[in-house]
DNA sequence: ACATTCGTTGACACA
DNA sequence: ATGTGTCAACGAATG
């Protein structure tokens, strides 16, 4: 039999490495590559002018692949379940293909496309292509836990063996027997859209400095992966936060809307270690996509992942709501000038470092503004390329010390974490560009500057550049103190868990130590002997 | 049961 | 320059 396909592109935006699509060409006459903008998107979380335009040039991008291929891509209008009945009617589909997806939106709108589809006759193939492995499989062999430490993910993995090998892109002579009706008719309902259609202004759009779509992905790739030795030599906590441009090399992007196959990426990695000396996980460039899975895989198996309330790996802390510091801090203007170069950087190019991720996940949280992870996460959400649900929710609970990282006195200073890498404040002028006169000195802390200096320097800290909006010293040291109650509030409330447990059970009660945060995820009475 | 070690990336003082 | 100890002391894994 003879299909019309439709293969459903949601983030997986390449033609490398997409097994939905080759499923989708296999005995196919008619294909239909579509996107849909799914108005849940811009009504559930904040995009940024900047990720909006990566998607449209990553779709602009797909679209001219595809036309190569004698092909086209259809961007859709309308939440999924309700445009798709008409599809299928309209061009009498019968199978559809998609990437698997593991975020909770994602999936109950997946299980609702697959009951639309069984409803109209359409077979449904899903594969794994956007992460390493299958979050299942990996939850599956792991006891049915998450692994909530790196080392027991990669113990499973070990397991697992290496992850699969990417498979080719589709050719004309894949194509040979598959047509797209209407791909020369550019009905304006099926057009890719314009960054006005979606609400933005083009005018407030930074500098494009990582323009969208595969074919930068796979150029990006290649220019990266020509760097042997420093690919062999990388060592992620060495690379630095600070550089005029990236120390790393800002694939994440291209990786998070799936323009870039992680699997291509492992592989070509694998290639290049082959026979020489080379760094190793958690630090080395495999490592860091080992860290995207571990994130992968604990946004797929832990409930309510992206909040504190109901998460059962995350500490309860009792943050302040405090709408200016979060403004203050979004905005680049908490006065600490490392910090606000960051937020700079964030908002003007849409891509920062990891560890100046760190400082100023850490300044907004158990740091200094002792704001909850939640408001970063959101502003991250925003304004990141490479916003990515599972990384973002387990990364802002590492570094707020809420989840998989616990020792919460080590503080990074706002003023001393960048003079490491950047001793004369260059990254620190290049954003906050007021503050270009001052002395190396005093540029991570201009208030001290004596008056004369900042006139000289024409800014007046207070008029012209904020004051610092809270004192790091003191602050971060009583903040230690409340993440230390937070954290013996939440030894008292596992151990009266375990007491309802062993309670229910009517077995011995005998528990100081408290079940694992996996136990208590899995619900599973504590094993011991009685 | 209990102690010990480890955990991708702290700051600071001191050698 | 790099390495070590201190600060005060977390949870998870390991023995």
């Amino acid at each position: 039999m003879k299909h019309s396909c439709i293969h459903w592109f949601r983030k997986g935006l390449r033609l490398h490495d997409n097994p939905a699509l080759l499923a989708a060409m296999k005995d196919c006459s008619e294909l239909y590559p579509i996107f849909i903008l799914d108005p849940w998107f811009p009504k559930n979380m904040q995009v940024s002018v900047n990720r909006w335009r990566f998607l449209v040039e990553s779709l602009k991008d797909l679209d001219e692949s595809l036309k190569k291929l004698k092909s086209r891509l259809f961007v859709v209008r309308g939440h999924p379940a309700e445009v798709f009945p008409g599809l299928f009617k309209a061009w009498k589909v019968t199978r559809l293909t998609f990437e698997v997806d593991t975020e909770p939106y994602s999936k109950q709108r997946d299980a609702e496309v697959v009951r639309l589809a069984a409803a109209h006759g359409v077979q449904v193939i899903q594969k794994v292509s956007h992460t390493l492995y299958d979050t299942d499989r990996v939850i599956a062999e792991n006891n049915g836990k998450v692994p909530l430490t790196y080392r027991q993910l990669q113990a499973v993995l070990a397991g697992l063996g290496p992850p699969k090998q990417p498979v080719l892109a589709p050719t004309l002579e894949t194509m040979k027997d598959c047509c797209t009706p209407g791909r020369d008719n550019r009905d304006p309902k099926y057009e890719i859209p314009t960054l006005e259609e979606l609400g933005q202004d083009p005018k407030e759009a930074g500098p494009c400095l990582y323009p969208g779509g595969e074919s930068e992905a796979l150029s990006r790739l290649d220019f990266h992966m020509k760097r042997m030795t420093w690919v062999c030599n990388f060592k992620k906590p060495d690379t630095e936060p600070n550089t005029l441009s990236p120390s790393t090399t800002v694939l994440s992007p291209y990786v998070k809307f799936g323009c870039l196959s992680v699997r291509t990426f492992w592989w070509k990695l694998t290639e290049i270690y082959r026979g020489k000396k080379h760094s190793s996980p958690p630090v080395s460039l495999h490592g860091q996509l080992l860290w995207r899975e571990f994130f992968y895989t604990a946004g797929a198996g832990i409930p309510n992942f992206n909040r504190m309330e109901g998460n059962p790996i995350c500490v309860q802390v009792d943050w302040d709501d405090n709408p200016e510091y979060v403004k203050a801090w979004k905005e680049g203007r908490t006065g600490y000038p490392f910090i606000d170069a960051i937020m700079t950087q964030l908002r003007t190019e849409g891509w920062i470092h990891h560890l100046a991720r760190h400082a100023v996940a850490c300044f907004l949280t158990r740091g200094d503004l002792w704001v909850s992870w939640e408001e970063g996460q959101k502003v991250f959400e925003e304004l990141l390329l490479d916003a990515d649900w599972s990384l973002n929710a387990g990364n802002w609970q590492w570094l707020s010390a809420s989840a998989f990282f616990h020792q919460f006195f080590r503080v990074y200073s706002p003023v001393a974490f960048g003079k490491k890498t950047d001793k004369s404040g260059a990254y620190i002028k290049k954003y906050l560009p007021i503050l270009r006169k001052f002395p190396a000195e005093y540029i991570y802390e201009p208030w001290k500057a004596p008056r004369s200096m900042q006139e000289q320097a024409g800014c007046i800290i207070g008029r012209d550049y904020p004051r610092p909006i809270v004192e790091h010293e003191a602050l971060s040291k009583r903040n230690i103190m409340r993440m230390k109650a937070a954290y013996a509030q939440r030894s008292h409330s596992k151990a009266a868990q375990v007491e309802k447990e062993s309670t229910k059970k009517g077995g011995k009660r005998k528990l100081p130590a408290g079940p694992s945060v996996v136990e208590l995820l899995t619900k599973k009475p504590k094993a011991k002997s009685s």
